[in-house]
RNA sequence: GGGGCCGUGGUCUAGCUUGGUAGGAUGCCGGCCUUGGGAGCCGGAGGUCCCGGGUUCAAAUCCCGGCGGCCCCA
């Protein structure tokens, strides 16, 4: 890639993978040049995107009664290790800091991997009543993990720099059950407002997160056919609370266990949001979210350069404090304004030349569709806002055609076959276990999840054993 | 986990086979001319050739080791 290239990308539907590294870069999101494998620089205008997209979830959050805290970054052996069966999945990607300045250290502490170990260590004192239940805590730290296999910008990374990690702790485990279903409605608010469409799915048991009663998976389709987990909220039950002594004393002061549940969501969300707007110009960003929403390019010509930038500016004047606008009044061409701009997935750009200064009109360009109209200046500030909402609307309408696109429902292992790979493939399950692992053995892939009950009363029959299907189940390749 | 490619001014690269003056483009700085989809011309600055060791009169180039990056497959 050459600064002469600064603005064009590998086709996306040549080859996915590098038409992503590219526009991460040429639309400064990353720098990827940081000599730790893994490990990558935000830029200004990736942090303000990552930052958008962020406050989304935290609203949400905060609406729902959870409160933002901060727990250490390193925790002792000791603390992590406790839980055997956490740990577990954990092991092999643990970084471990064994020396203090130049003194070895008597006990290993880890770079946290995830924040439930520190948090349990400490809340066993926070959470002594039933009165202190429910508990709703989460907070937005890196979090490290040495990912053995090949490393992706922000897909598969060893920090995970903006990872939103919610924890919460319950007296029931019914409470607990309803909390959960509360975080899939967290998720699923905050990933309508991304444009980014997915299905929610229960894992199987035999893929559940170790030390979890259940989890529910948030998962999206990238444009090479593979899913990516969005997001998952995990029932723990009592399991955890068990191994790290979360009791509390009920009404009629008798000791149970603390139900908890996590749930969580990294810069991965973003990712999605990228690949599946993005074209082979740059990013396609949605207006609530874009860091700079419409930009005003002047195009000036001989004898009207300071009219035309005196009347980019009145226009600027006209949105600045109501949106997130910015005047390009650098000493580039305008083909290169153009070009730059869309790579930044800036979704309105108002140009302003000799002709609209002269009618006192201007043209709005939308990224979205790409193309231009021409509207008097006295009905910009009315036309915006619908703009804004049509641009979204259309945005919303392509991501859901893409997600049909590359998803289909079998009704049989013969159809699964036939299409997975290239989409992701659901299909009628009844539930056992046995019938599970026979579809991921006759594949090659493993179930994603499946939506429970979906097929109730629909008439379908297991893939497997023909007998009616309760659930649809989805299977493919995946991240 | 398996296989492959690569590392040279800020960026992208030529040179490596056959060891001998590091070349180009782009970007950057100054100037001129311009501006409706990546302009052009003139001048200028900018280099531990990823790191360490070895071979050699001589290493960007050959050998060994390490580090880092990318791609494909599972």
């Amino acid at each position: 890639m050459s600064e002469r290239e600064a603005f064009e990308l590998t086709p996306k539907g040549e080859n996915f993978s590098r038409w992503f590294d590219e526009v991460l870069f040429k639309a400064e999101i990353l720098d990827e040049r940081y000599p730790v494998k893994g490990m990558y620089v935000w830029l200004p205008f990736g942090y303000e995107l990552m930052e958008n997209v962020m406050n989304v979830m935290e609203r949400l959050m905060r609406q729902t009664g959870h409160r933002r805290v901060y727990f250490p970054g390193v925790v002792p052996e000791g603390v992590l290790s406790r839980e055997f069966r956490f740990i577990k999945g954990f092991e092999d990607s643990i970084y471990w800091i064994t020396r203090l300045g130049k003194q070895e250290i008597k006990e290993k502490l880890a770079l946290r991997p995830t924040s439930e170990a520190i948090m349990y260590e400490v809340l066993n004192r926070w959470i002594t009543s039933y009165k202190d239940l429910p508990l709703r805590i989460y907070q937005i730290v890196p979090v490290y993990r040495y990912e053995t296999k090949a490393t992706r910008p922000m897909l598969r990374v060893r920090e995970i720099v903006f990872f939103k990690e919610g924890h919460t702790f319950h007296a029931t485990y019914e409470d607990a059950v309803k909390q959960v279903e509360l975080e899939v409605w967290i998720y699923k608010k905050f990933y309508d407002e991304l444009l980014v469409p997915y299905v929610v799915v229960k894992t199987t048991p035999w893929d559940t997160f170790p030390g979890a009663k259940y989890n529910y998976d948030l998962i999206t389709i990238m444009p090479d056919g593979k899913a990516l987990e969005l997001g998952s909220a995990i029932n723990f039950g009592d399991l955890f609370a068990r191994t790290y002594g979360l009791e509390y004393m009920d009404e009629n002061g008798e000791k149970r266990n603390v139900n908890t549940t996590s749930f969580g969501i990294s810069e991965r969300s973003l990712a999605a949001l990228i690949a599946i707007h993005g074209d082979d110009r740059g990013l396609k960003l949605p207006p609530k979210l874009a860091p700079i929403q419409i930009v005003v390019v002047p195009i000036p010509s001989k004898g009207y350069e300071d009219k035309v930038l005196e009347y980019a500016k009145e226009v600027y004047n006209a949105l600045v404090g109501d949106y997130r606008v910015e005047l390009d009044d650098t000493d580039e061409r305008p083909g290169y304004k153009f070009f730059k701009w869309e790579m930044k997935g800036v979704p309105v750009r108002i140009e302003v030349g000799r002709k609209e200064y002269e009618e006192r009109t201007l043209t709005l360009f939308r990224r979205d569709t790409m193309e231009r109209s021409l509207v008097p200046f006295e009905d910009l500030r009315s036309r915006i806002e619908p703009l804004l909402g049509e641009i979204e609307e259309e945005m919303r309408r392509q991501a859901k055609e893409y997600f049909e696109k590359r998803t289909v429902h079998a009704k049989t292992v013969e159809e699964i076959r036939e299409n997975v790979g290239e989409k992701i493939v659901s299909f009628p399950w009844c539930g056992l276990e046995e019938c599970g692992h026979e579809v991921e053995e006759e594949i090659g892939y493993g179930i994603l999840g499946y939506e429970e009950n979906a097929l109730e009363g629909k008439g379908e029959k297991c893939v497997i054993c023909g007998r009616e299907a309760k659930h649809r189940a989805w299977i493919g390749r995946s991240y």
